[in-house]
Parts: C-alpha cells; structure tokens; sequence
DNA sequence: AACCATCCGTACGCCACCGTACGGAGCCCG
DNA sequence: CGGGCTCCGTACGGTGGCGTACGGATGGTT
C-alpha cells in the first residue's frame, strides 16, 4: 500500500513504518526484518538508509514526538480562551482514547520506560503536556501552585483513562457515560473550591 | 540468596522469581533461561516443574494478582469507616508508586495488554479495584451513578499517577508537593458539589 | 556507450531463547 | 545393596532477530 508510485524506499517510509508497529507492537515491535516484510523488501534496504535498528527506533520516536506535541496543541489553539481550550482537550482527549493511534504508541513504550532512547523522549513530552495545562490554568486565574496541582490531576487523569481504555476497554466509560464523566471531570478541574475557601495549610 | 539451605527447587520458587523478573522487565523479561541462570539451574529443571513458558508467565501472573488484590484491601480494611479507608487507599497508592513493585509490574503489562493470558487479568483486577472504590463513595452517600464517576476519576487520576511516577519520574510530585497534592485530589473526591447544584446540561 | 553513485537482494555468521531427549545424581524403601 | 522415583544437567535442533559482505540492478551523467 505504501510503494506503489515510488520504486526506491526512503529513510522516512521506514521510520513511518517503524512508527506504525511502535503503536501496535510496542519497541519490540520495531524490528528490522519484519517491517522489511511489510514493506515487500529486505534488510539490504534497511542497512542502507540507517546505521542500526537503534537509529530507526529512535526515528519513531522522534517522529512521535513531534506529532504527538504538534497536532493536539494545533487542535486546541484554534478554540477562543483558555476555559474552551481546556475543555475541548478534554474531551478530544477523553473521547478519543480508544482510537488515537498516539494512545497505543504511549502505552507500549510503558514497558521500556527505562529505554534509553525512549526515556527523554517520554519526559519532555510529559513536560510539555504539563507545562501547556499549566498555562491554561494560569490563564483561569488560578495561583501557580494550585494551576501545578490541576494540571496534575488533569494530567493523570488523561494518562489513567488512555490506560484503562487500552487495557481494558470493557471498563472504560462509552457514548453517554463518557460524557456524564468527561463533564464532572471538566466541571471539577475548574471548580473553584465551594467549601473552603482558605487553603488549610 | 534463594538457595541456600534447600538443595531442590520448587515450581513456586520458578514462579516467585518470575514474578520479579516481571516487575522488572515486563513479560519479555519472563524467559527461562534468564531466570535459570538467576537460580543457578539450568532449564533441565525448569521443564521438570512447568511445561512450557507460557505456564510460567500465568503462574507469575497469578500470583501478581493474588497479592495485588489482597494486600491493598487488607491494609485498607483495617480502617474503620468509609472516608478513612479512601484517604488511606488514596495516601498509600499515591506516595507509594515509586516504591511499590506492583505498579511496576501493572506498568511493565501495558504492553503485553493484548496478550491471551495478560488480558484477563488486567480486567480483572481493575474491575475488582473499581468496585471497591464504588461500594466506598455510594457508603459515603453518593448515588449510584455519581460513584461510579468519582471512582472512575480516583482510579484514573491513580493509574495516571503511577504511570507518571514510573515512566518520568522527574515531573511526579513528592514530599510536601505530593502532601498537598494528595489532599487536594482526596478533597475534590468527597466533595459534594458547592457550587453548582443542579447539573448544567 | 561507458561509468559511477544510489539503492537493494542474497547469503552468511552470530546470539538469545524455546523446547526435547536423555542420562545421571541423589535419596528412599525394601 | 539394588531398584525406582524425583529432580536436574547436558546436549541438541529449531526459530527469529541483528548486523555484515558483497554482488547486482537501476538511473543519471558525460
């Protein structure tokens, strides 16, 4: 499906490739001969566009990266204030945990957290979803460290529901649960402690 | 360290090191030779007491969720009305997660999530969890559904935890930041609703 | 047409792990 | 002391993946 008009692979058709399986598969998935199957050629092709399957697993990852910091950011900028945006990311990322394919490609590299390669690339991008939340509650009017403990509650919360979506999907919440859920969540992260106002330490 | 005054191993001894070798590599780290090599066997007597590696992985398995299910609630049973159990399940989950080898175990799973004999287990045991989370929010007064909400929130705002804690380290709260953390989170959870009463939708 | 760089297939050696075959040590029981 | 059972070591074949060597095809350049 991918080598129709094209007759010679690219360093990029592999490391898409390579992406792909990462989301399936996992790191272990990223592997030379098999990807080379899927792609109807052999190592011969492998070994000239890359060094090692060190260099191409770090290619995914990258690309990953890039796309998982880029898309949902550009998604969410394009609503109007900060109150909006939290709640449309919320809800894209809420919802969508049984389909994004960048949910599948997280989880897997839970197992490899302590991979080498995949260690920095899985921090700065926990660091640029906390930071992005950050600001949004910042811009809410809440003081600094409250915003830090929002966007931690808001944070996990995503991180918990993509997992349990991907590990088992019979119990993460569907069609009108999901919104009754995503709603309290939302309508919890903003709300503006009803009882005690002054903080009790 | 494990074979000193006995001179024959036991299948549970095969099993209690896999269940380590687990926690600490994932299900790829559950091979027979590795592990013998760690007894000081060799894998003459691992086919003696198991049949195949697969029999393994579900004996290791097993016992993962034995513990996981027993140890937490009993500790937690031990106090004495609703509202204490929750913030003692909620302190020991959340400043453990560093610590505890269980989560790593949960953690090192989500890749293998799709696996035949991972799969049921990790239903199981998160189905067990949120139960138990539910049966504590509708004994504190909370109506079917809206327990089923917060438990979901509790238990996602966990797992999110524990993945944050586990795979980047760096950006987990700890000390006097997981202190106010952890109050917060438990705080949001029995809170009832100051603010807007009737549902907005 | 000859040439050179690019791109890739084939074939090979290596390692890690699975599972099997088989023999032998150790021990209990007579 | 001899047989039999339990437990395990050794040795082997098989598979899947990594990396290398090398030759050949293809296409542009002069």
């Amino acid at each position: 499906m991918s080598r129709a008009g094209r007759r010679t692979l690219t360093a990029d058709d592999w490391a898409a490739t390579a992406l792909t399986a990462l989301a399936e598969g996992g790191t272990r998935a990223v592997a030379v001969e098999p990807l080379a199957a899927r792609l109807g050629a052999t190592k011969g092709s492998f070994y000239w566009h890359f060094r090692s399957r060190d260099e191409l697993l770090a290619a995914a990852l990258d690309r990953w990266e890039r796309v998982e910091t880029e898309e949902v950011i550009r998604t969410v900028e394009a609503e109007p204030d900060p109150l909006a945006r939290l709640r449309a990311l919320l809800l894209l990322v809420l919802g969508a945990t049984t389909e994004r394919s960048g949910n599948a490609v997280e989880l897997g590299l839970q197992g490899d957290a302590g991979h080498p390669l995949v260690a920095p690339v899985l921090e700065r991008v926990s660091r640029r979803r906390l930071a992005y939340l950050s600001t949004l509650f910042t811009r809410l009017g809440f003081p600094a460290a409250e915003a830090e403990r929002r966007s931690l509650l808001a944070y996990t919360a995503y991180l918990g529901h993509a997992q349990l979506a991907h590990a088992t999907p019979a119990l993460a919440p569907r069609g009108e649960t999901l919104q009754a859920y995503a709603d309290e969540v939302i309508r919890t992260l903003v709300d503006r402690g009803g009882e005690d106002d002054g903080p009790a330490e």
